[in-house]
DNA sequence: AGCCCGTCGGTTTTT
DNA sequence: CCGACGGGCT
């Protein structure tokens, strides 16, 4: 390798630090490389000392690109890389699919035909758009999809690359009635989109692919910028996101991808996990290397993964071993009712807290986020500190969305979304009202002072009259992001308090989020980032680091836990129909998938797993009632998976 | 009559 | 926490 003859005799160990399989994948030097990584096999290990080991051999490390997950997860390799190595390594350019297309939009907008920047908008302002166009059609009132499903839809069709009506045949038959009327509304959706001048998540991952498909100079030119490129869980890419990499890659493809076909889990976003298998026949010559010593958990956990992943379907080519012995057999524990469940697990946590296990390492998991709903509430009471990761959002809160609002219309005065939630917000304006507004201030074409020039009648007037003087006041120039923050607090502090009892708490996060504008210098940057990489708790963005005695645990959903890890994990609502969730039992694809998802929950334990349920719940939306533990779980036998159950008041429980 | 605003029920998973 | 819904204001 031309770049390997100026490497220094290595300073790092590899050998030693590494077992071979992990170590032949970070020497690897050039030339398409596929890593099959089973749960806790040192993926992150293994990618973080490649980093380091490129580096050190004299790839400059803005040469290199990291795509990842989250953000976090780009920034922790790089942390731990620069910290094997040196600081070189905090350069490598790194992040997730959207940011990095996201990047590189803004830098060739022009060529998109963006004459001004675009809003990225997130799935709730999707939702929204769809929702009014969806009303615009005036749908039958049964059976018409859901806003949500729309989006569902829409998605599914630019992710897969398919055809409208192919992902309704295929995922949605019960809305092969109404495939012309949802074609209207998909086209009057991407209408509204350039109107507004919004792009969705989707759109970024289409304009970045398109944008190297058109025109071949300039994609050479961004693929030799990057010249190794890295790709973690690549078992959950999608199409899109395959073509982009064959494009970056180009004809001497550097590019190593890295995943689990087991732990595929986002289908519903286009991904397939067969990609995954397909990637050496997509790039000949490729070199396969499989990791399949597990060192995070203990033999009984292990034993017990092992068995579930068997029950697939679809098998898989990976069999894990670990070193670990000991530990205890999981347990799957029946509580009579949820509140009891909450109360078991709190319970159990107060125990492993006594024994000495840090808060930050136990973890409560659940295939959605409201599963968590009653649990929270014993936790609070129990006055037990803990952070919700997954489900909704925290930039989702209605607090926080009102103040980016004011700050949107700002940078793009054609967001009708935000402009209709400013609007709202007043006194006395409704939808009709907002609409009329937004209208005049489109056709004033001032940008967000366009509002200064409008005549409204003598009902408005006082009350937008405050409305007016704080975009007044962002006209001035030069001002920073935390500037138009304050203006724009101060204007929504006495709204806030007259909408929310809780609003000293609400006032406390805006705080907060003042607090991380002032590392922005542009506006754009900010209200991108807070789109694609929103803060998931506001506390641990702020300027304090976590004192010792604010450890918390985790709730999180089984999507956001993934590539984690904790000493004691509880997987609560492990109840056939709730996990696997009802929707997936009668299609044996989506089953498969519920089954990795479970997998993927299972395998985040190093010494502790434990399974809960209640021993019946009724599913209103089915009218049926759930009174079996997961189909996963009962077909397990006792050595692998021990029982507990709490007797019901009748007797002791029959297994 | 048109529009605003309070109340009530259902909710997969994510960039 | 959003949508549908009905009461009441202009």
């Amino acid at each position: 390798m031309p770049w390997e003859k100026k490497a220094q005799p290595s300073a790092l160990r590899y050998d030693e630090a590494l077992n071979p399989a992990q170590c032949e994948a970070v020497m690897h030097a050039e030339g398409p490389l596929l890593v099959i990584a089973g749960a806790g096999s040192g993926k992150t290990r293994t990618l973080t000392y490649r980093v380091a080991r490129l580096v050190e051999a004299g790839v400059p490390a803005g040469s290199i690109l990291l795509l990842t997950f989250t953000r976090k997860a780009a920034q922790e390799m790089l942390r731990r890389a620069a910290l094997l190595l040196d600081e070189r390594c905090a350069a490598v350019a790194g992040g997730t699919f959207h940011g990095f297309a996201h990047g590189l939009l803004r830098r060739h907008a022009a060529r998109l035909g963006f004459d001004r920047p675009f809003t990225i908008i997130d799935r709730p302002d999707a939702e929204s758009l769809v929702g009014a166009i969806r009303k615009e059609i005036n749908p039958p009132l049964r059976a018409f999809p859901t806003k949500r499903s729309l989006i569902n839809i829409f998605s599914r069709a630019v992710n897969k690359a398919q055809t409208l009506e192919a992902v309704i045949d295929e995922g949605y038959p019960h809305f092969r009635p109404f495939l012309d009327a949802i074609g209207e509304i998909q086209r009057r959706y991407r209408e509204r989109k350039v109107l507004h001048r919004f792009m969705d998540y989707d759109d970024l991952l289409v304009g970045l692919r398109d944008l190297l498909a058109a025109d071949e100079n300039l994609c050479a030119r961004i693929a030799a910028a990057y010249r190794f490129i890295m790709v973690d869980e690549y078992q959950d890419t999608n199409r899109i996101q395959a073509e982009i990499l064959r494009l970056l890659a180009g004809r001497r493809p550097n590019l190593m991808v890295v995943g689990d076909d087991s732990q595929s889990i986002y289908a519903f976003r286009g991904a397939n996990f067969r990609n995954i298998m397909a990637f050496p026949e997509q790039y000949p010559g490729t070199r396969v290397i499989r990791l399949e010593e597990n060192y995070r958990s203990v033999q009984p956990i292990l034993s017990l993964t092992n068995a579930l992943i068997a029950q697939a379907a679809e098998k898989y080519t990976k069999h894990l071993f670990t070193r670990r012995c000991g530990g205890a057999v999981p347990l799957l524990v029946r509580t009579y009712s949820e509140n009891e469940q909450s109360r078991w697990v709190v319970d159990e946590i107060r125990r492993l807290l006594r024994q000495g296990v840090p808060p930050e390492q136990i973890a409560v998991l659940f295939r959605a986020g409201y599963h968590a709903f009653d649990l929270e509430i014993e936790l609070a009471r129990e006055g037990l500190a803990f952070v919700k990761v997954g489900g909704f959002k925290f930039m989702e809160a209605a607090h926080i969305k009102d103040l980016l609002a004011h700050l949107r219309v700002v940078a793009n005065p054609s967001d009708r979304l935000s402009w209709h939630r400013i609007l709202l917000l007043v006194d006395k304006v409704g939808p009709k009202t907002a609409q009329t507004i937004f209208d005049a201030i489109v056709e004033a074409r001032t940008g967000a002072a366009g509002l200064l020039d409008l005549q409204l009648g003598p009902r408005l007037e006082p009350r937008l009259a405050p409305l007016k003087s704080l975009y007044r006041q962002m006209e001035a120039p030069g001002l920073s992001v935390t500037q138009m923050g304050e203006a724009a607090l101060v204007y929504y502090l006495p709204l806030l308090k007259a909408n929310y009892e809780d609003h000293p708490k609400r006032a406390r996060d805006l705080e907060q989020l003042l607090t991380i504008m002032e590392r922005y210098a542009s506006l754009d940057a900010f209200l991108a980032d807070m789109a694609l990489e929103p803060p998931d708790h506001l506390a641990e963005e702020g300027l304090h680091l976590p004192r010792p005695g604010e450890a918390r645990l985790t709730l999180s959903t089984v999507h956001s836990a993934k590539g984690l890890e904790w000493h004691s994990v509880f997987v609560i609502w492990a109840l056939d129909g709730r996990f696997p969730s009802l929707q997936a039992i009668e299609d044996p694809e989506q089953l498969d998938e519920e089954l990795r998802l479970m997998y993927v929950a299972a395998t985040r334990a190093r010494e502790n797993l434990t399974f809960t349920c209640p021993m019946q719940a009724y599913d209103r939306a089915a009218d049926r009632v759930l009174d079996r533990p997961s189909r996963f779980l009962e077909a397990l036998d006792d050595q692998i998976l021990a029982r507990a159950g709490e007797p019901p008041a009748a007797g002791p429980c029959r297994w």
